[in-house]
DNA sequence: CTAATTGATTACTCATAGTTATCATTTGTA
DNA sequence: TACAAATGATAACTATGAGTAATCAATTAG
């Protein structure tokens, strides 16, 4: 179903729609009335619905086909920028660059960085992708991605990689827990407790460096969920189904029913790290490489 | 150029940017290796590009065809939305409305309605179109829009109409204009301004109303600039090229710079009216047109 | 050094887009 | 009422070009 369609089909429809007169639209388009006719009805019969009405002396579109005047029109209009962009790319006049990224660099980050990048050129496409840290690094070396945002500490030989941002872990509670800023001196005083941690999957680095924060406090955790994204960190710490200790950056202004501590006695650190492969060749990473690291950290 | 594209070439070329392999891409498409590069280099002559590198015994894609590669992506799922969409209208499981408005209309009420509706028919498309009073009853009696909110007072005989709204008319001035509220008797106290008036163009039957609010107070005033949209009218009272008068329902909360006095003792309104085609077969409309007649104007 | 892998080239064939000629139906008009 | 013009559908034919099989050239692996 709908495999024999072909941009031909849509060119002669949205000619059609447009005169609602076979003739005229085959004239303008060149070939004879009979072909017209006959493309028009493989491609309904290709869809599975009538594109037109055809009454004695007069043709109109259907519903389905005023709607699909719409959107194809729109969709050859897009088709048509996009082959232009990619001449640009071409010729060397702009670029897209195509960017990894942890969830937690989303946060502020990287939305500011486009900003600061799209005022100088407004021109480059970025592709943006939510990928945890070893598919970055994986995609990196296949050239999938030009550049990433990863939490690790050991790369492989061909990946460069910066720290761009050294956060301090927080502790999440309920609102209505008994431990506050005024009375809190250690993790240990948090032994009893259940903990809700990021995945080890999303990142075995991060998770091991998290690990070794309770080590250092002389316990190992009881770890009652495992999740991927900090809104369900909060949610779950919020409904009383546990505690836990999340990267100061993760915390914006408005989120209700949790209070944080900040735990800026213990050394440990998570890093966010910008990764790219030296043998890139894209011509618009130098730039925004010199953009990131410019910026003090 | 590209005039020869077609979808066989963005499938074709998807799979090659795929697997990077002619072979095997050749095989997954169940056609012969030579027919598949043949068509490629069809391809990339009609683009005017070079979609991949071939190297002795690897292919990759080129920045542009890295770019293509995604957007060719987006565009064929999108056109397969489309057509699935296409096929619930033509079923009747839902449709789409095409909905044409002046530009004053977009302040609150259509957003408004439009959130309303979706909230029982979330499958509906809407496609929006800004059009002066004038095209909007020419596109009501092609069936080029199944309902138009205008200003006007005469229309033909196919169109129905009905007022949804009766708006006052507002004095715009400067914010350190000496008229204010306190002092602000009759529109005679403004006789020698100049005045910033909405383009007749745009809508006849509402210049002329505003001409006779003026008529009314005993003089006409002097035009000094015509122009289409509210914000201009705004920016210029601002920087002191005249004053103006516009409905109430064209005023925001925050506009800088320019103060407004309400002139609820002249007994002229300006009327927002939906409009629609008597003879329009749309299933959808006489819902959508319950729902507005509905509300408490 | 041979065998396997891979994309390009060449010469063929066959499916189908497009053509010409014609029909059926309707509408406007003499 | 009859005749000419208009409009889309149908049928039979043609020719363009997508797809094929066979082969080549270049490279890599064992």
């Amino acid at each position: 179903m709908s495999n024999q369609l072909e941009f031909r089909h849509l060119r002669y429809f949205l000619a059609v729609a447009e005169d609602l007169h076979f003739r005229k639209a085959a004239e303008r388009l060149y070939i004879s009335q009979p072909g017209l006719s006959r493309q028009i009805k493989q491609m309904e019969n290709d869809l599975g619905l009538k594109l037109f009405e055809r009454h004695n002396r007069k043709v109109i579109l259907t519903e389905a086909g005023k709607y699909l005047k719409d959107e194809f029109t729109r969709n050859l209009k897009q088709l048509e920028d996009t082959i232009n962009h990619a001449k640009l790319i071409h010729y060397g006049k702009t670029g897209q660059i195509e960017l990894g990224y942890v969830g937690s660099a989303m946060q502020k980050l990287i939305p500011q960085l486009l900003m600061n990048y799209r005022e100088t050129k407004p021109d480059v496409v970025f592709s943006l992708k939510e990928m945890d840290n070893k598919k970055q690094i994986n995609a990196l070396l296949n050239f999938d991605i030009d550049i990433g945002f990863v939490r690790l500490e050991e790369v492989p030989k061909t990946i460069e990689k910066k720290c761009i941002k050294s956060d301090i872990f927080c502790l999440v509670l309920p609102e209505d827990h008994s431990i506050d800023k005024s009375n809190f001196q250690d993790l240990s005083q948090l032994k009893s407790e259940s903990f809700i941690l990021f995945d080890p999957e999303y990142s075995e680095s991060y998770y091991t460096n998290v690990l070794q924060v309770f080590k250092d406090s002389g316990f190992m955790p009881s770890v009652s969920h495992l999740t991927i994204h900090a809104s369900s960190i909060y949610n779950l710490v919020k409904n009383n189904f546990g505690i836990s200790i999340v990267p100061k950056s993760l915390i914006s202004n408005h989120i209700k029913g949790v209070k944080f501590i900040e735990l800026d006695k213990i050394p440990q650190r998570t890093n966010l790290s910008v990764v790219w492969n030296k043998t890139n060749r894209n011509p618009l990473l130098p730039e925004l490489l010199d953009l990131i690291l410019s910026k003090p950290n």
